[in-house]
RNA sequence: CGGGGCGUGGCGCAGCCCGGUAGCGCGCCUGCUUUGGGAGCAGGAGGUCCUCGGUUCAAAUCCGAGCGCCCCGACCA
């Protein structure tokens, strides 16, 4: 049983502000000045050939991880085995480093999520689990999207889990989209069965079988039907915080499980006007949490019809570039018209008196975006957190020799930890005994902690720490030593540094791999068959056309993009059939 | 749902072809020495070899069936 001690890692989850009002306008978070340009973040690679297992770790917020990252199947089986030599720390660097992204992105992925115990494939098909660093992201991305949620003026509830089948039949086209995926419940009982072993109880057939909600409209607007009356009620604005499943066949940690959490908004409104302006709220919304907390810049836009939300009039989409360059939907917003009002007799009297079908509209995003979060800034040596989602902002490591050094060491180190959180930061002091220095430094780096702490006897004979970031960040020197008081006063300023660097850098790689101006098909797939990446060019909005892009390449219309996205000029001509272009469409391959 | 791979201490693997005492590395536990980029030595714990059936004096190993997981495709947030 590893040992669970008990202390030091009393990390508090300060909230920056980030939100400063009324109806979604916007400050960075802790941001004073932006830096102008900044460049991706270099990869070490080559000062971090190896990287070590996870070790047991003195802080109560998880547990000891195993020493290869977990139940980890044959992402990390598949691993070429370590060569021996004589030298035992060659083999143990290249048995511990991770397969870098350069040659296989997605073992890569696979290995970095499991070691960084963010999560862990759970004994369930196609279900994981969130570990509680993992979670820990999640939590923080709640707590920002639920304060937008609420400074927007959304509710927060709960409805049930299970939803009647017949709810999800109504809308024709969303029956349409989901009845390939859906857990059904259609028996209350259990009963031994004749080769020994439980079976359902026939006699505990359900008269009428429950999915397991794979989205929620479908109760939630036949209870907004009982609620809403006159368009005093309206608008309805309400979020809930739950888990869905979908049944998916092939899945990938984060990216596609069978169970995913996520929040899902829905609303009704009095007017198609206000229905449409709520999903492109809410888009903005998102767009805004992604770029300020996630720093992963999305390009927003509508979706094509073929791409659409089943059920919905149109559907809006935020949409990031990975570091393969591949597209990830990050989170969409429907304006679903009356579609569901009509089906579930969501009705209101208006302001004339005439009875009429309320506007709904619907928005989500899942827990796919910790997955987003990965893609989007890690490097060879693990996660990088940007530190505005960071469970742990600041770690400290101890160096000493002997027990007398020892004191002073972690005396320095954890009057630096208090002072850190009294500014709102969240620190971890990781004085295991059992651990080298290195050996944290390698821990902490693989779980992308933004900045660490060391602190050594001859810091504290000089009163100085060593700041060191997690990665090289434009404008901002990757280590330093500082004195102790401004080092301890201006860390929370450097984080913010950190964050918008973080940003500059995503956002500079996605326009380095965003293609405009393509006009030639073949020029087309040569970049979609190579590189990748976002490519702009004309649509004449036929499904044909969509539909020979994607078996030629595996791209899809990522987006039709809004107005501040598009090339200037428009394209006008299709790219795959030259007939006139009806607009501008963003492909790529997708996740 | 199609194709492939793999099931052996917590994790990664060897052993299987050619049946005969279950092994290695990492991790874990104890002790001592260590600690400025993945510590060393000594001792120790830990295994229904996926399941069921068959062949055999004897099965991790051979044969049959089943189950599970992962990867690649079609579908999707």
């Amino acid at each position: 049983m590893p040992r669970r001690a008990v202390g030091s890692c009393a990390e508090r989850l300060s909230t920056p502000t980030a939100f400063s009002g009324r109806r979604w306008r916007w400050r960075w978070p802790a941001a004073r000045s932006w830096p102008g340009c900044c460049a991706p973040p270099a990869s070490r690679s080559s000062r971090h050939g190896s990287a070590s297992p996870g070790s047991s770790c003195s802080c109560p917020c998880w547990r000891p991880s195993c020493g290869c990252g977990g139940g980890a199947g044959s992402a990390l089986r598949a691993r070429a085995p370590a060569r021996t030599g004589n030298r035992g720390d060659v083999v143990m660097a290249e048995e511990q480093a991770l397969t870098k992204r350069s040659q296989d992105f997605s073992a890569w992925y696979n290995e970095v999520v499991l070691r960084a115990e963010l999560a862990d494939y759970s004994p369930v098909r196609g279900s994981m689990v969130i570990r509680p660093y993992g979670y820990g992201i999640w939590e923080n991305m709640q707590r920002a999207l639920d304060e937008m949620f609420k400074a927007t003026g959304h509710q927060n509830a709960y409805f049930p889990l299970l939803i009647p089948q017949s709810f999800i039949a109504r809308e024709a086209e969303h029956v349409e989209g989901f009845a390939k995926e859906m857990a059904i419940v259609t028996h209350t009982r259990l009963k031994a069965g004749p080769g020994g072993g439980l079976e359902p109880d026939p006699d505990s057939k359900l008269e009428e079988p429950l999915i397991v909600r794979p989205t929620s409209e479908t109760i939630i607007y036949a209870m907004f039907a009982k609620w809403v009356q006159s368009y005093r009620d309206l608008p309805l604005l309400i979020n809930q915080w739950a888990n869905v499943v979908r049944w998916e066949m092939r899945t990938r940690l984060f990216l596609r499980t069978a169970e995913f959490l996520w929040q899902e908004g829905h609303t009704a409104h009095a007017s198609e006007v206000e229905a449409e302006e709520e999903a492109r709220r809410m888009l903005g919304v998102y767009r805004q949490f992604m770029d300020q907390w996630m720093a992963m810049p999305p390009l927003t836009g509508l979706k094509s019809e073929s791409e659409k939300f089943p059920g919905a009039v149109r559907t809006y989409a935020v949409e990031a570039l990975m570091q393969d360059n591949r597209g990830l939907q990050s989170g969409t917003t429907h304006m679903l018209g009356q579609n569901f009002s009509r089906q579930f007799d969501l009705k209101f009297q208006s302001e004339s008196g005439v009875e009429e079908y309320a506007w709904n509209t619907s928005w989500g995003v899942s827990t796919r975006l910790v997955g987003g979060l990965v893609m989007t800034h890690g490097d060879d040596a693990g996660i990088v957190l940007p530190p505005n989602l960071a469970p742990i902002q600041v770690v400290i490591v101890p160096i000493y020799r002997g027990d007398d050094e020892r004191a002073g060491v972690l005396e320095k180190a954890h009057w630096a930890a208090n002072v850190l959180r009294a500014e709102q930061v969240r620190v971890h002091v990781d004085d295991r005994p059992t651990a080298t220095p290195g050996a944290k430094y390698y821990d902490w780096e693989r779980k992308g902690v933004p900045l660490r702490v060391e602190i050594g006897p001859r810091d504290v004979a000089k009163q100085q720490l060593m700041v060191v970031l997690r990665t090289e960040a434009a404008g901002l020197s990757r280590k330093e030593a500082m004195g102790e008081a401004v080092a301890v006063m201006t860390i929370p300023k450097r984080l913010g540094e950190y964050q918008r660097a973080l940003f500059q850098a995503a956002l500079r790689r996605r326009e380095q791999n965003s293609h405009r101006g393509v006009t030639d098909y073949g020029a087309f797939r040569e970049i979609i068959e190579g590189a990748g990446g976002f490519v702009y060019a004309g649509w004449c909005g036929g499904r044909d056309c969509e539909e020979k892009v994607k078996a030629d390449t595996k791209a899809t219309i990522r987006l039709l993009p809004l107005q501040e996205f598009r090339s200037s000029p428009a394209p006008t001509r299709c790219l795959v059939c030259g007939g006139q272009a009806q607009g501008e469409a963003v492909w790529a391959r997708a996740y």
